[in-house]
DNA sequence: CGGTCGGGTTGATCTGCATCAAGGTTTCTG
DNA sequence: CAGAAACCTTGATGCAGATCAACCCGACCG
C-alpha cells in the first residue's frame, strides 16, 4: 500500500521529535533559522536503500523517524552491519565525498536532510553543532567497540541474548521499567539482518531464538513480539561484564 | 633493562613528532602555549598496563611514541582488542569520568597527557580542537566498521591477510613505494596479541601465518620480519571489495 | 480459491576453527 | 651454564555454527 498519508514529517523544528537529541540539539533559535534554510525532509519506504556505498553524497542529515541500517558488503555477497539508526541518529559524513556504506531503510523511515556544503560552511562557523556532532561520533563509536567485542568473542546464544538486552533496555527507559523486571518489545529487524548485525546465518538465529524460548529466557507472541520475564537473567545469558553498562 | 637513557620525549611542541597529526595539529601558537601549561609527558614500558577498565580518568592524551592496544573482556577472560593506537592517536573521552575500555602498551610508549578538567574547558572555547577531535573521531569510527566487517564476515585467512595489508599499506605510505610494490615492514605484536585483535586463537594465527608463507603469498625472516612480494595478490587474500581503500 | 512469495522453523550433515597437547627457540637470570 | 619464562609452531581431536534442504504460515493477488 502506497499510504504516503499518515505523515510523520514535522512542519517545524519546534515540533520536531528529535529537536533536542540530534545534532541540532544544542542550537538556539537563531541558528535553528539558519539550519531551516539549507533543510528539507525525505521519506523513504521499507526496504529501499537510501543510499549505496561508492554513490556522490550531497547531503548529510538526521533519522527523524523509523529505522535504518548501515551495511558493509564483501565482493562474494557476505554482508555485515555496521550501525543500526534510529531516530535523531546522525546520516553521511561532513567533509566526505562518497558515501561508505549502504543505508536501507528497514521500516518507512522519514529524513531531515541538510545540503552538504552549506551545512560544512555552518559547521565551520557555529561550534554548537561540531561539539554536538563529536558527542553524537564518540558515542557510536562506543557502540561499534562494544559490537567489535560481540562480533569476536560471543557465542552465537550470547550474541543473541546481547541483542535482545540492547533492545529491551532501550525500552526499559520508555516504558519506564514496568512492573517488576518485566520487559516487553517488538523485534525491529527480520531474522536475516538480525544475522548480518550479529555475524551469523539466519538458521542460527532463528535455533537460538528457538533455544531461549525454549529454556524460559523469552517469550514469543508470534514471531516478533517479545516478553522477558526475568531481565538479569537474560544479562547473564548475554555474557557481558557483570554492571551491565553505564551510561556517562 | 631499564634504558630509560634513549629518551623519545620531545622539548616542546614545536618540535613534537606528532605536532601536525595529534588533537593539536590546527592550534597555533597561542593556542599551543595554552595546552603546554596543562600538559606533561609520561611513559610507560612495553607491557605495561596504562590504564583499567573502570579506573578514574584524571587526564587525556595523546600517544607521542611507541604503539598500545584499547582491549575489552568478558568476566571468563575473553579479550577483544577494540583499538590500536599509533603515535598521535588520542586516549580517552573528554567529558567521560571513568575510562571504558583498559590501554596497554605494545611497545614502549611516551603520551603526552592533558589534566582532564582544564582540557574540557579548553574545548569549549578553542574550536581547533573540537574540529581536529571531531576528525580523528569520525576516522576511528570508520576504522572500527571496517575491523565489525572483517570480525562478522570474513575467515581467518582473510582476517590474517587483512591485518597485513593494513601494516603493509602503512609501511608503504612511509617507504614511498619502494621498487615494484615490493612491501617490508615489522610485525609489532605477538600471535597472541594479533589474535585478541582478529577474535581468533593464537594456534590459528600461527598457522594462517604459516600458511601464507607456504603460498608464497608472504616471506618471513625471523618470526616478526614480513616481505610482501606481490602486494595485489595479498589484497586478493584478504578478500576487500575491489578498489581496497580509498581515502577521503 | 489456488498460487506465489517473503519470512520463519527445523533437521541432517559438513567443516573451519577452537581446544588440548607437545615440543622448539630465544632471551633473561641466578 | 642450567633453568625458567616468553613466544611460537605443529599435530590430533572435537564441536559450534555454516550449509543444504524440506517444510510451514500468513499476506497478497489474479
Amino acid at each position: 500500500m502506497l499510504n504516503e498519508a499518515q505523515d510523520l514529517t514535522p512542519r517545524e523544528c519546534e515540533e520536531c521529535p528529535i529537536r533536542h537529541r540530534a545534532v541540532c540539539a544544542r542550537c538556539d533559535a537563531h541558528e535553528l533559522e539558519k539550519l531551516d534554510q539549507i533543510k528539507y525532509y525525505r521519506s523513504f519506504e521499507a526496504g529501499r536503500t537510501l543510499i549505496w556505498a561508492g554513490d556522490r553524497m550531497d547531503f548529510v542529515g538526521s533519522v527523524v523517524s523509523g529505522i535504518a541500517m548501515l551495511t558493509q558488503t564483501l565482493e562474494d555477497g557476505r554482508t555485515q552491519m555496521v550501525g543500526l539508526l534510529l531516530p535523531s541518529d546522525f546520516v553521511g559524513r561532513p567533509g566526505r565525498e562518497k558515501a561508505a556504506y549502504n543505508v536501507v531503510a528497514v521500516s518507512d523511515v522519514v529524513m531531515c536532510c541538510f545540503r552538504k556544503h552549506p551545512f560544512e560552511n555552518m559547521m565551520e562557523t557555529t561550534p554548537h553543532i561540531g561539539q554536538r556532532l563529536l558527542e553524537m561520533t564518540l558515542d557510536e563509536l562506543d557502540a561499534a567497540r562494544e559490537w567489535m567485542l560481540l562480533l569476536g568473542r560471543k557465542t552465537a546464544r550470547e550474541k543473541i541474548a546481547s541483542f535482545l538486552a540492547i533492545l529491551g533496555r532501550r525500552n526499559a527507559v520508555l516504558n519506564m521499567s514496568e512492573a517488576a523486571g518485566q520487559v516487553v518489545f517488538d523485534l525491529p529487524l527480520t531474522r536475516e539482518a538480525m544475522a548480518d548485525y550479529l555475524g551469523l546465518t539466519l538458521e542460527t538465529v532463528s535455533r537460538q531464538i528457538s533455544a531461549l524460548k525454549r529454556d524460559q529466557v523469552i517469550h514469543l507472541e508470534g514471531k516478533r513480539h517479545v516478553t522477558v520475564p526475568d531481565f538479569d537473567r537474560l544479562l547473564e545469558e548475554a555474557g557481558d561484564d557483570s554492571d551491565g553498562g553505564m551510561l556517562a
